[in-house]
RNA sequence: GGGGGAGUGUCCCGAGUGGCAAAGGGGGCGGACUGUAAAUCCGCUGGCUUCGCCUUCGUAGGUUCGAGUCCUACCUCCCCCA
């Protein structure tokens, strides 16, 4: 990575104190600019899923930030792009969508972050656009004579992602092949529309950042920056945000406040510090505070990193209601309110019913087989206590404090409850 | 258009001689130890009405008591030639 510059301004401190920083294409003279005026920048996210992940979170703090200073931010959604499909980080070519997957994406990847920026009029209020409203209405031979011949294919061929999937030999189609094309475009595009002179993205995607700010000299004759942040992997190594249950989802119908809360709540002690500059916006002096605590007191960093991350996400109490779920689960033990629940009829109840069984009805395991390894493996348990035999049952006489808490090793519960 | 090669457990990579629920990794999950951490060790990582039955190796047929393995056609991809 390279080493931040020392910024005069005042967002670009900030961005780079935070950790934020990877690199930039002209740094001081894009820190001259936003020194002297409202910067518009933007930041674009493709419609692929129904759902952004924590992924995409240091993009999306960055669009806060630059509102926060005052600067004016454009999230650009990716309608158009994602009828190509980046072949970044891919090395299959992505599903086809269909313009109505693509559309009912961007509906729901929006509600899932509007709590993080403000749209509207004001001068720092942030812009949504959807770049299908060009791409969509492009021309081919008129395209291709006026952008396309600024582009060579023989360095089109050196970019990161159209290199990897040559070296691995896996496809990449021509339609693929357009998608840098298409992102270089949107930039002086969006130059052209609102005066956008910054582009910020993920460290994968500065090849197509380049390609735009070219395009921007060519076309507009402007000079337009790049600002990139670092790839987040956690001290391990790992990426983040991706387990074997799937992402971590921002929206809230795949990923509950309380399970968002759980996934930063239980982040490695090395990252915590780097995780508060992050994703939280909690001072440096509070921050320097948290990541200094010893041993098990390393935990209260960890739970304000869970709710100050939940909120800016969430909602405040939303993330106030999931961490005393948290404490009442793990520190009191206690069959707490807010654990997910799951209601089943009170005579299938009274009959009795196997453990395994209930486990996958609830959605805790995904099958019977996968319950019964649970319990061979001493991994399920049923109101605190591990179920020692396979063909056990639970009936109503299990029930206490009106429900049957059914856990899954240390973290995971549901509470059965009869009606 | 011609020639050569590949597609394996739906997380990924990858062995596989006609008897295979299919080696080995990685990743993930569970247990022990802890602090809801890391590291380490152990276990699990197709489904079910589970001492048994059912479904899996690109797709569809065929040969065989038996097919991931052999044959045929098709699909997708890679490489070389044109």
């Amino acid at each position: 990575m390279p080493a931040a510059p020392q910024f005069q301004s005042e967002f670009l401190r900030t961005f780079a104190a935070r950790g934020a920083y990877y690199d930039c294409s002209g740094p001081e003279e894009l820190d001259r600019l936003f020194a002297k005026e409202r910067v518009t920048a933007y930041i674009g996210f493709d419609c692929t899923a129904d759902s952004l992940h924590v992924g995409s979170l240091v993009q999306l703090m960055t669009l806060r930030r630059l509102q926060q200073a005052g600067h004016k931010p454009i999230l650009l959604m990716g309608g158009g792009t994602t009828k190509a499909g980046d072949p970044s980080g891919k090395d299959d070519t992505r599903q086809m969508l269909t313009s109505e997957q693509i559309e009912a994406n961007k509906q729901s990847i929006l509600g899932g972050i509007k709590h993080l920026l403000h749209f509207g009029d004001g001068p720092s209020d942030a812009i949504l656009v959807d770049n299908a409203e060009w791409l969509d209405r492009l021309e081919w031979l008129p395209f291709l004579r006026e952008v396309g011949r600024h582009f060579s294919v023989n360095r089109m061929l050196t970019l990161e992602s159209v290199k990897l999937r040559l070296e691995r030999e896996q496809p990449l189609s021509f339609l693929e092949f357009n998608y840098s094309i298409m992102q270089a475009y949107d930039f002086v595009e969006l130059y052209k529309r609102y005066g956008c002179r910054l582009q910020s993205s993920g460290s994968d995607q500065w090849g197509n950042v380049v390609s735009g700010i070219d395009l921007g000299h060519r076309l507009a004759n402007v000079q337009l920056y790049g600002l990139t942040t670092p790839l987040i992997t956690t001290a391990s190594g790992a990426k983040m945000g991706k387990t074997a249950a799937g992402a971590v989802w921002l929206n809230s119908d795949r990923v509950s406040p309380y399970d968002y809360w759980q996934f930063w709540r239980n982040t490695e002690d090395g990252d915590v510090g780097r995780f508060l500059r992050l994703f939280t916006e909690l001072p440096e002096s509070e921050i320097t505070r948290l990541e200094n605590l010893e041993g098990a007191e390393r935990n209260d960093g960890k739970k304000i990193l869970a709710t100050e991350a939940t909120s800016i996400l969430h909602g405040r109490e939303a993330a106030g209601l999931a961490a005393e779920t948290a404490r009442r689960t793990f520190e009191e033990g206690a069959s707490a309110e807010g654990l997910p629940s799951f209601e089943i009829e009170r005579a299938k109840l009274e009959a009795g019913i196997p453990v395994p069984n209930l486990a996958q009805m609830s959605g805790l395991t995904s099958s019977t087989g996968e319950a019964r390894r649970f319990i061979q493996g001493g991994g399920l348990s049923v109101n605190n206590v591990p179920v020692k035999d396979v063909k056990a049952n639970v009936s109503l006489s299990d029930v206490k404090d009106g429900a049957i808490k059914l856990s899954l090793g240390k973290k995971k519960h549901i509470l059965i409850k009869p009606v």
